[in-house]
DNA sequence: ACCCTCCCCTTAGGGGAGGGT
DNA sequence: ACCCTCCCCTTAGGGGAGGGT
């Protein structure tokens, strides 16, 4: 006597569903070796059990189904496991790209607590270590435009060279003389392949908050306290963004952390 | 002067194609600033590039466009963060799975290796250290049916418990006194967590080739063998499956360790 | 209570056709 | 050479509706 299992049985059988089973039939990559042709059933036969998890088992192999198909296309043990070992390389590639997604979920969820701690307008000089930076000098007339492309240049080769860390990169603004504010470069500090050096010094450094667009008044603020502490500045001022659009969705809430290299007036 | 940026533009500035600007503004992730009532043009300004690159880089940590949408809805950085931290447990959850999956996707290459090295019909006597397993029973008659319904079993609970290895399990059979083969128990060794010990000792061992149907012929060789060799059987027939249909699609082709234990007869 | 066949729905766009400045 | 709006296509099914034994 033959045994034949309905489509719900079938499924239950292997822990799938019926949904499933009808998909495979329908794409052909398991009929059931009878179906009445008045009602429509479908009968499985026992040896099919066999097929199917086999099919299942390549699925948590993480073979799509027309891999799958191909698999079971081709007779050989050789030749299947040549697929399998491409599989494998296919499957590495995934697990690479998926650390590097948690790298920055990590990098980034850090980051963001690491904003809560900073003091408004809290002003002070320290020593920073020289940074190693990949660099892209904007070009004139150093507006927010060309500090756009320059930010997206290097924002791509970041990406390219899995290096990505949005909330590190750092602005470096002039004033001309006109008042207005310049746009000289933009930095990414990384941990090899840097093309610039930002050498170590000392930095006076504010934590501006609010929007960008009152940057300014903070500069102002800064470069007094440069003054009274007697230091002077000794390069262009360095932005470096905490709390962007990224983090919050009030401009008020933004905060920039702004460095400007000083020396003790002589 | 405003600056703005056509479709294109806009795509190229982000390394992203065009389709993708016109899709996020059909859902409503990032709408043009402006739209051409006549022409249908869009038009983006400057400041969307940088709602564009928050977009981007939260498709770079795994967000889908719809979560990206409620990230940036919310307004705090505190809801933010918690978004994150949850994405940071789905990541989690997906590393584990497709470490699995290389795990067991090594295994089966290893394993389809293996194979190839194996001598059809060698036969002989070796010890074989005990080993603990997850068992089930087939019920009577113990049929094929039973068999299947006892292996699918395992298979489930050796999937649920992360331990799955298709070609490690092991049917042990009888011989009735009808000269049917029964199907007793189906045994999967694990690590861990197994139910039973299949005790250590010699087993008279056989590579059979070729069907599930021929096993029987393969039987008889080598229970001629244990009685040439000066040994009895002492217990029930294993059965491990090297190759069948996962690894090859000719029968002719299928391999079957046949172990048997036995004694040296006194 | 089992089964069946439509049919619509989901992600994130890619790739046109057909038409317009 | 740029742009636009349809519209079809892709994975692996899930979830019905509507009907049948």
């Amino acid at each position: 006597m033959k045994i034949r299992f309905l489509a719900g049985e079938m499924a239950r059988l292997h822990y799938i569903s019926k949904q499933t089973l009808i998909y495979y039939d329908k794409i052909g990559l398991l009929t059931p070796c009878e179906v009445d042709s008045s009602s429509g059933y479908r009968y499985y036969a026992l040896e099919q059990c066999e097929d199917l998890d086999v099919i299942l088992f390549l699925k948590s192999l993480g073979l799509s189904l027309k891999e799958i198909k191909a698999y079971r296309g081709e007779a050989s043990t050789k030749a299947r496991l040549r697929l399998l070992e491409n599989q494998a390389l296919e499957i590495q590639k995934k697990i690479d790209k998926i650390h590097q997604t948690r790298n920055r979920l990590d990098t980034m969820v850090d980051y963001l607590k690491s904003s809560f701690k900073i003091q408004p307008f809290e002003k002070g000089i320290r020593w920073i270590e020289a940074r190693s930076a990949a660099i892209e000098i904007v070009a004139p007339p150093h507006d927010l435009y060309g500090m756009e492309l320059a930010f997206k240049k290097l924002y791509k080769s970041a990406r390219d060279h899995h290096d990505l860390c949005v909330h590190r990169f750092l602005f470096f603004t002039e004033k001309a003389d006109s008042g207005d504010v310049l746009f000289k470069k933009v930095a990414l500090p990384v941990s090899r392949g840097g093309s610039e050096i930002i050498e170590a010094g000392y930095f006076a450094y504010l934590y501006h908050k609010g929007p960008f667009e009152a940057l300014e008044s903070s500069h102002n603020l800064l470069n007094a306290y440069i003054h009274e502490s007697g230091h002077r500045t000794t390069g262009p001022s360095i932005e470096r963004v905490i709390v962007s659009s990224i983090a919050v969705s009030n401009e008020s809430d933004y905060l920039v952390e702004i460095q400007i290299p000083v020396e003790k007036t002589p």
